[in-house]
DNA sequence: ATGGTGACTCGCG
DNA sequence: GCGCGAGCCACCA
């Protein structure tokens, strides 16, 4: 495809790295926004291929990766116990409150999203590439 | 081309 | 509220 043309996962991480401190999104909502509304789990496996180095240069430094979660407001990861208790302690230092469960009151804390204008803005060309 | 792999979701019991 | 099964998707070997 051509150079300009962002991945599926980079939507992701344009998109991810629109959710402010404080707030935070699920994979379902993230697919939805980009027009898959069933994409969820590819969401995830995107945000998890963060640890990887990719030529794009998106990591875990650069994209706010602990800002999703499920749909029922929990921290997601399964296998592997010391990222998720980063997520929950970067959650906490930005404001977010997270129970001993991994759950997150997403009444208090759901990032609203992007307007179509908007998304199509950011897809486009953010003014912040990493 | 084909099948395996998840940081997912939803619907049922 | 919890566990299961089934559907869905982008990537990679």
């Amino acid at each position: 495809m051509e150079p300009g043309t962002p991945s599926f996962y980079e939507k992701v991480y344009k998109v991810v790295r629109c959710i402010p401190p404080g707030q935070v999104s699920s994979y379902g909502r993230i697919a939805t926004m980009l027009g898959h509304p069933n994409a969820a789990r590819a969401v995830g496996y995107a945000l998890s291929a963060l640890r990887h180095p990719n030529q794009d240069g998106y990591t875990s430094a650069n994209v706010p990766w602990q800002r999703v979660v499920n749909s029922q407001g929990r921290i997601s990861i399964r296998h592997r116990e010391q990222a998720a208790n980063k997520q929950a302690d970067l959650l906490r230092a930005e404001g977010v409150t997270v129970d001993e469960n991994g759950r997150i009151d997403l009444a208090t804390h759901l990032w609203p999203g992007l307007h179509l204008i908007e998304l199509d803005d950011i897809l486009r060309n953010d003014p912040q590439e990493p």
